[in-house]
DNA sequence: CCTTAGCACTCGGCAGGTGAGAGTGCTAAT
DNA sequence: ATTAGCACTCTCACCTGCCGAGTGCTAAGG
């Protein structure tokens, strides 16, 4: 338990992490001596396993069974004895050309995002979309659709688009509508929340009679849809990589795939892990396990970085996938596309804006 | 194999359809007559099961395995046995409901439709949005975002959005730009892509020469966007459900998952359905197991729906799951849920546009 | 004191065997 | 045409014994 483990410890460790992750089988002394051309016999290696086992880094699940790493395990692997390499130079430029391709497509970033991901580390992957901390105003669109039916179009600060229809109590032409919007446009230009809700608070004096009430009614909605959008901010996750998964050796009991499911669809204790990445400012963040809590992510580990852009937006991107999972590779390729994505935001928002 | 099967053969492979339905058992001859007081004994119904099975109606798993249905013996049951009865009262109620709350918010529909008709025929559910059947120009608007970087958002005539982000080579004010929207929305009102191409085209000369070539190059953009919008209009299937299919017996391997999964993602063999059931007229259609073709769709059934305003814009969508299904629930929620969905939609668009 | 050969011991997994139960199909009687 | 009776078949659950894998311990050797 001592924070000194010999060399040879640390070297049995190691290769112990590194095989089982590989193979998914318990690791056994014989073998560790023969793949690895260890100096020492197997029985040394087992007097190394049975320390290591009390210091707390490796279990047994019986008694003939080889060694598998604990989170403990992982975790001082991770830390102290893993090969840290990024991603190799042509994944690097097949990654980069695919986002390239779709530079232009604000809406598919997300999705390519978890695609690429999922594919890379072998399996499920998590992206939530960049949002700026606190929702700002940026444009608004009215169209007619019919009659008195409007089509307005949400477009904020961060990029986040919400459209949705209104009933109006009289039909406007299309002309009228987009005066109305030009006029909001102005007035809110850059607003946060707050704002929009002072002025449309002090609003029924001012401007021309008729419209008067119409554009309160639509300051009245889009404060409410920003508000809506602010409440999901944290629950807007997307995940992809299911088919990763079900490759994945321990989910060959759907019960396990259920459990997984459940985790991705409603974000139960993977959610608390998102806000944490997303307010810490450093790289890529490790849980393995249950360290961090909750019970239903103790087969898990989670691998998460924010991207984004200096202080203005950001999101939070990661792998989710049993603790045997490859550590190095996934923390590389989470890394990566975390830069490439801050670097497509960059691009789209300017180093400061 | 003939038209007419006796009144107590229908009646038994009604009563064998139902109960594998309800327990995924094979059903005996015994099981019949005890929970069902058949008048006849059992192995009266045997003889009837085993003239069934030569009819075609029926299988068997093994030399003592109950029956179970075959696709005709489904087929059977849908075209002839069923007792066929809407959604009850109170869950239709529920349903309209949900849908009432976000009869605004666009872009939750597909969700919520899928999210519904995967809960209430506990199988997973297809959902894809409503389309028009040539794609025609309802708005444009273009937004500054920073330096010569513009975010371009389009909204079609049947509610498509879509966000893009156009670098030009110098920098326009937003009135500016806001100017050159009006001037495009004015001259592409209700365009259909080729209308928008043949524009572009012999734009050149005409308009203020600064802004010219700026305007072409977004018509053409606008083009583009809209040729892939159709060229993604059949893939674009959103699905749910897969808590539920995960519930179901006949996934208890992971293959049978994957392979589910598998169908979900790429759209294999569901594509051709979901095509057929947008070009056709009718209500509710029912594709049970291989019947259509597709290998990969032996073990499944379909059950789709188009929905939409008259001629105008239409989806489609229903559910997949194994052939054992509850055919009369699963219809009608299937049924029920897209005369909603139509419902929202003609409130959104008018009965005629 | 660390290393190592040797060996007993433990446990999981598998193959084979057995018995019970479920359901059928057939036959023969009504 | 219906039905009782029964032989037959096949699955499933369970047990059994066995093999192999791997450990832990001990005692001998550097």
């Amino acid at each position: 338990m001592s924070a000194e483990l010999s060399e040879r410890r640390r070297l049995i460790l190691k290769l112990v992490v590194l095989e089982f992750i590989e193979t998914s089988v318990p690791v056994a002394s014989e073998l560790l001596v023969r793949k690895y051309n260890l100096k020492a016999s197997s029985a040394t290696v087992r007097n190394e396993l049975a320390a290591l086992e009390d210091g707390g880094y490796l279990t047994h699940w019986h008694t003939s069974a080889g060694r598998v790493p604990t989170d403990i395990g992982y975790r001082f692997f991770v830390e102290n004895l893993m090969d840290w390499a990024p991603l190799p130079a042509n994944e690097q430029r097949t990654i980069r050309h695919q986002f390239y391709q779709v530079r232009t497509e604000l809406d598919q970033w997300i999705q390519l995002a978890g695609a690429v991901l999922a594919r890379t580390a072998q399996n499920a992957s998590v992206v939530t979309p960049p949002r700026a901390y606190q929702a700002r105003f940026k444009h608004i669109e009215l169209i007619s659709i019919h009659d008195a039916t409007v089509l307005m179009v949400l477009v904020l600060h961060d990029g986040t688009i919400r459209q949705q229809t209104l009933t109006l109590e009289t039909a406007y032409s299309q002309d009228e509508l987009s005066r109305l919007a030009t006029r909001i446009n102005d007035r809110l230009h850059d607003a946060p929340i707050i704002r929009i809700e002072e002025i449309s608070a002090q609003e029924t004096p001012q401007s021309p009679v008729g419209d008067a009430e119409l554009e309160r009614t639509v300051l009245e909605l889009v404060a409410k849809a920003m508000r809506q959008l602010e409440e999901q901010f944290n629950s807007d996750i997307h995940s992809d990589g299911l088919m990763e998964i079900l490759n994945q050796p321990e989910f060959t009991q759907v019960e396990r795939v259920r459990r997984m499911v459940e985790i991705l669809q409603n974000g139960k204790g993977l959610n608390p892990l998102i806000a944490q990445a997303l307010s810490s400012e450093s790289g890529v963040q490790v849980v393995i396990g249950g360290e961090h809590g909750h019970d239903d992510m103790r087969e898990y580990s989670v691998v998460l970085s924010r991207y984004g852009v200096n202080g203005n937006v950001a999101g939070v991107l990661g792998i989710i996938g049993p603790t045997r999972m490859a550590y190095p590779r996934t923390i590389s390729a989470v890394r990566y596309i975390s830069v490439v994505m801050s670097d497509l935001l960059t691009d789209l928002y300017g180093d400061k804006t």
